[in-house]
DNA sequence: CCGATCGTGCTCGTTTCCGATCGAAACGAT
DNA sequence: ATCGTTTCGATCGGAAACGAGCACGATCGG
């Protein structure tokens, strides 16, 4: 591994648990502790973590978020996990459509070269142009906060196409209420997806589970797969069974 | 294999593994590690990807989401300047159609946020997302090259609208082929722009006058107004003269 | 045909990295 | 407060990586 490359991993392990011991870093990443401690002192010179006797914690300031730029993103190591078992799922399949969302992101940038991607997000459009031959956008209005395309022009573009696999996110993920999402526009959309999608493919971090968000876009049985991090509560999981989802939990340990 | 077209190789692995060492590099692409170094040291400086000791990861700043080829923009003075006094043109007006291409980038930076914006550039519309209450995308296939949405969703949408002001970049500007563009979907496209807004602004740097490249889209009268950082050759400023072309030379000193 | 230029690989002296060791400092329990 | 344990920083040496400079060959323009 790269000593920078080591480095942003021990920034990312100290933020996302919390603190880590200097044993526990230099377990995890295979490195002699005195290393460990050549880092993290390097490291806190930046301002990136804070030290401390025995590990080092997450800094407190908002320069830590400036100078890596993924740490807004919740859950990456989940996210990143979910999606590199994900992109399994497309093997035999041409036409895929990306929902918006940041583990959807994770799994466009792990897709093979050779497929047609369609999507509803101007970001993911561009990563996906880096990677693949022919990438299509639903057109439509730019909703500011998710970044994603609604609205009549983008309905309208659902309508006329269909598609072989459907990556798609969620707010939220119920028993009882199905799969939510706080925006109507949103909503519909994603309506549109499952229905003009063969195959539907869940992906979604431990954070979503249980959760419900105010709008309803689909019920748990219009789901063909569910990837997820998280061990599912015993009744999602029965009801999911009942329905015939297939359930993959990856490890993130 | 190019020097250029394997620096480009290089970001492309070091993006998409995360990370490479000198010697995967070397090894992969069958140059020597100091050549390999070579090209990092440059790619590092030019922000495409961070150097490390061994090796080099992905570029973690915001500029590092830009693609390769964007980086390099040719007369980036001349195209501010001309955006500025571009912007300009926005008084009184509500939709404002933005071309591809990397002048009118510059406009969309500078515009003022009470406007509806819509064009067929994904990262154009990121941009103006974060500016600009309401952004419409017109949707369509993704040309790689220019990363312009082009194709028969594209013209629908051009088709089913109305525009006060386009802000239109070209090619080529000759005297006798007109306004020019290499691709013929994007030729199209153009056309359509044209075709459909009330008021046009062609944005136009030095060095594309004179030139013709291979599809004409639109003629010199087809023009409102042309903003430029050139002197123009006489014969081209009195045939725009007699077409009753505003014509704004803007210095770049 | 010749000289200039550029890209490339090689050599060599220098820098960086990393694990090990050891005395000093910090910690926690009594 | 004291003692045993853990952690710390400094130092060292070997291995790997580095940059600078030079040489060779290809390409280009005159």
């Amino acid at each position: 591994m790269l000593p920078e490359a080591r480095k942003r991993k021990i920034v990312e392990l100290v933020s996302t648990h919390d603190g880590q011991s200097v044993s526990e870093l230099a377990d995890e990443l295979d490195y002699s502790k005195a290393t460990i401690r050549r880092d993290l002192r390097a490291l806190a010179e930046e301002g990136l973590i804070e030290r401390s006797h025995g590990g080092a914690l997450p800094a407190t300031s908002v320069a830590s978020e400036r100078s890596y730029g993924e740490r807004e993103v919740k859950n990456l190591e989940a996210k990143r996990a979910i999606a590199a078992r994900a992109v399994e799922e497309i093997a035999d399949t041409e036409v895929v459509f990306f929902d918006a969302g940041t583990t959807t992101t994770e799994v466009a940038r792990r897709v093979p070269s050779d497929l047609l991607a369609v999507t509803n997000s101007p970001q993911l459009a561009v990563e996906l142009g880096e990677r693949v031959e022919e990438v299509k956008l639903t057109g439509g209005t730019l909703r500011s906060r998710t970044r994603a395309l609604v609205g009549p022009t983008a309905e309208s573009f659902m309508e006329r196409t269909n598609f072989d696999l459907l990556f798609l996110g969620t707010n939220g993920l119920d028993v009882e209420a199905g799969l939510t999402t706080p925006n109507e526009n949103e909503a519909r959309m994603k309506e549109l997806m499952v229905e003009k999608a063969n195959r539907v493919v869940l992906v979604c971090d431990g954070s979503k589970v249980g959760e419900r968000s105010f709008v309803q876009f689909a019920e748990l049985d219009d789901v063909d797969h569910l990837i997820t991090d998280a061990a599912l509560p015993k009744r999602l999981a029965e009801t999911l069974d009942a329905a015939g989802v297939r359930v993959t939990e990856e490890d993130t340990a």
